[in-house]
DNA sequence: TCCAAGTCGTTGAATCTTCAATAAATACTA
DNA sequence: TAGTATTTATTGAAGATTCAACGACTTGGA
């Protein structure tokens, strides 16, 4: 902590005002669609993208979590709000006595079809169509640039 | 809703999946920090900041909501704590019955300070210091454009 | 002037998230 | 192999956020 980082210049603080904006108020929007749509949380939503996409639909819990960019303890949480409502089961792992292992239904299946089609139309509003292909391409490299930081 | 929107094309999807991953996460990773440092939360943290730049470092309490990207009511719960702790004072306006203003205290002044070098410092490791200047007027562009969708 | 409609802020209840503690199983090490 | 350290997941309590309802005030029009 001994060396001070010099103070942000107005183009960089001009970036960073528009940045951290976007980034605060990008959550809620998507959030909003999710939740009109399907009763969800953009968590719970994503949480239910997640297992669709993974083999047998199936996955441990910690990866889940990692993946939905939640925290474990967040997960475990809303796992058993989503498996009460029959969206995903939960069962031991067969091959690790630690690990529980999360599974789509077929009710989590058709509730995310609920969702899907107003989120993408939202995502495309709101992202996609504003940015030219190149930006588009600019932006998930920037992204991926910037998540190595923050993650360890 | 009549229209389908086309679901992302692999491009756009990892776009999409990097974008919405870091959207996730760099928020928490500001939270730790500023509650480490200072004991507020990022948003406790934002609104102490817009106060500080603000005339007379004073600002109603609607226009703090917006600028610090929440709801009034979140504002509201938060001024509370803050108030409470001595980090900002409210009071009526003279000239609008309705409006309530926020105004940042010496002790305020002073917890800024205690976060703000940590502050500058991360953001410039997580965001800046990645970033060409090209890059980072980009990231500011893209951001607006992305910001003007969302907002009404 | 008076009333209706709109704006501004606060509040309490319900919900969600985080944090720390715990339990259970596995991996490592001497 | 015994013992310790790690990993994995859950839980309850504390704290934070959202939502809807409310009260107080202002604005605009009849």
């Amino acid at each position: 902590m001994s060396d001070a980082a010099p103070w942000l210049d107005d183009e960089e603080m001009a970036t960073w005002l528009a940045f951290v904006s976007l980034v605060s108020r990008l959550p809620n929007a998507l959030d909003g669609q999710v939740r009109t749509d399907a009763g969800l949380s953009y968590f719970e939503y994503t949480v239910l993208v997640v297992l669709e996409h993974a083999e047998d639909r199936t996955m441990r819990m910690s990866d889940l979590a990692y993946l939905a960019n939640g925290s474990l303890s967040r997960l475990s949480h809303v796992a058993r709000r989503l498996e009460k409502e029959g969206f995903i089961r939960r069962f031991a792992c067969p091959t690790d006595g630690r690990s529980t292992l999360a599974a789509l239904t077929e009710d989590g299946l058709q509730k995310l079809a609920e969702a899907a089609p107003g989120h993408v139309k939202l995502v495309r509003a709101l992202v996609f169509d504003e940015l030219t292909r190149d930006e588009m391409r600019q932006l998930g490299e920037l992204s991926k640039r910037m998540l190595d930081r923050i993650n360890p």
